[in-house]
DNA sequence: GCGACTCTGTTCGTTAGCGTACATAGTCAC
DNA sequence: GTGACTATGTACGCTAACGAACAGAGTCGC
């Protein structure tokens, strides 16, 4: 029990904190906390300040840019292959998106100090960290580019599959209020694109769960950013 | 007339390379190459391996991430405040948007190498890049953001205002097809976008050169993208 | 079980932007 | 100046998504 426990909350089910070399990663280990990540907990606030830097395990983060009149756009998301608070050692150390969870689960976090330090090493903490940045870049012009082009069905189809790839089964636990918010559309939008899928037999949901019935019939319905994104993500997992 | 040559190619034109302290600076000076940018030139396409990190002087910059339709939409400027070719020493040395000059001019390149070897010094060079990164990235996710939620006429009063920033006169070189191709729009939407503005007496334009007539009242047209766009970049230009 | 609440379904009119098609008007090479 | 080309103007129908308003249905606390 306790082993299974331990591999639970093995710091390494991250993929970055995974790829640090031994002697980097011993060095970390004293510093690293675990936190439980609740859905809807805001790890920042947009123009706040940050004092940790989060490595989700089981959680899902998601990056998002608030505009005057409160609507708002996800820009990235953010699972176990990846980091929350890269703007600490880009320069300010305060960002310019909200990060909100959007499934709930684990993850551990390391003070700001302690980052910084390993960062100004200038060694692999650095390179990871900076491979990370550039990967998250991509996705934030791919979402640019598909919030432009691509229409809700396949938007929502990618965002499905994205978010399933980071999770164990094959359901997920949210609202399609919550959805709708993270894609920056409509609720009724994401009702009436949810029911036509539901219909084709591609997807089941009741009130807050949404089952994914058939992949193969979603990745059809998915813009093209699905296969990017996801190729994007596996080189970083690969890492 | 040398030295306004000189002044005139003046690689400190470019904001970076200016914030760099005399040192490195002068390290540097002996491998920066001027080089022409013509509007249309291609500096990175998607994908391509990368070479050389260029600093616009006089030339501005768009960067484009193109989908599989070959539908694109830009996701950020970068004119003589920034750099391009940030993924060289972020990870891979490929690209995933392609970078297209959209106002000619001129800039300063530097080889792979000497930029490289500058960067892993792990001084103010790295300082600056990472800074700049960060800006653009926050860019990256306004416009993410902008064309979820603001209309044509909004977006292109932002991309006119961001673009005179960056220009010394009040005129723009460039058709209303090439401006719909940055905005992933139709032209026909330019066409008559800019056609309510001149009416209004913001703009007066003729093939292929659009005069700004009243600024401010642009700015009461763009959407608060500009506004943020613009402060942010300028602290990058104050570094 | 009851009530309060939150989520989901559905409707209706409206609008921004798209795709298509074609006409007019600058510009440039010769 | 002539002709080829490219940029701009305009019109038409169409669709996706919006905004608002409300009805049902699931869930939770008591």
């Amino acid at each position: 029990m306790l082993a299974i426990q331990s591999l639970m909350y093995d710091p390494r089910q991250n993929h970055l904190l995974a790829a640090l070399p031994a002697d980097v990663y011993d060095r970390m280990f004293a510093h690293l906390e675990l936190v439980a990540m609740p859905l809807g907990d805001v790890l920042y606030e947009s123009g706040g300040q940050l004092q940790h830097v989060y490595f989700p395990t089981t959680a899902i983060v998601s990056l998002h840019y608030i505009m005057e009149n409160g609507a708002s756009a996800e820009i990235a998301g953010v699972g176990n292959e990846g980091v929350l608070g890269i703007s600490l050692f880009m320069g300010g150390n305060t960002t310019s998106s909200r990060a909100a969870v959007c499934t709930g689960g684990h993850g551990y976090r390391l003070k700001k100090q302690q980052m910084m330090e390993e960062f100004n090493r200038a060694g692999p903490m650095m390179q990871l960290m900076l491979r990370y940045t550039q990967a998250l870049m991509t996705q934030m012009s791919q979402t640019a580019a598909c919030n432009r082009h691509h229409s809700v069905e396949q938007q929502l189809c990618r965002w499905l599959l994205l978010t399933l790839d980071r999770l164990p089964g094959n359901e997920l636990t949210l609202t399609q209020e919550l959805i709708a918010g993270m894609l920056g559309v409509r609720r009724e939008g994401i009702t009436e694109t949810a029911g036509n899928l539901q219909r084709k037999g591609l997807i089941s949901y009741r009130r807050g769960h949404i089952t994914v019935l058939n992949r193969a019939g979603l990745e059809a319905h998915a813009c093209e950013c699905y296969q990017v994104n996801f190729t994007a993500c596996s080189a970083r997992r690969a890492t």
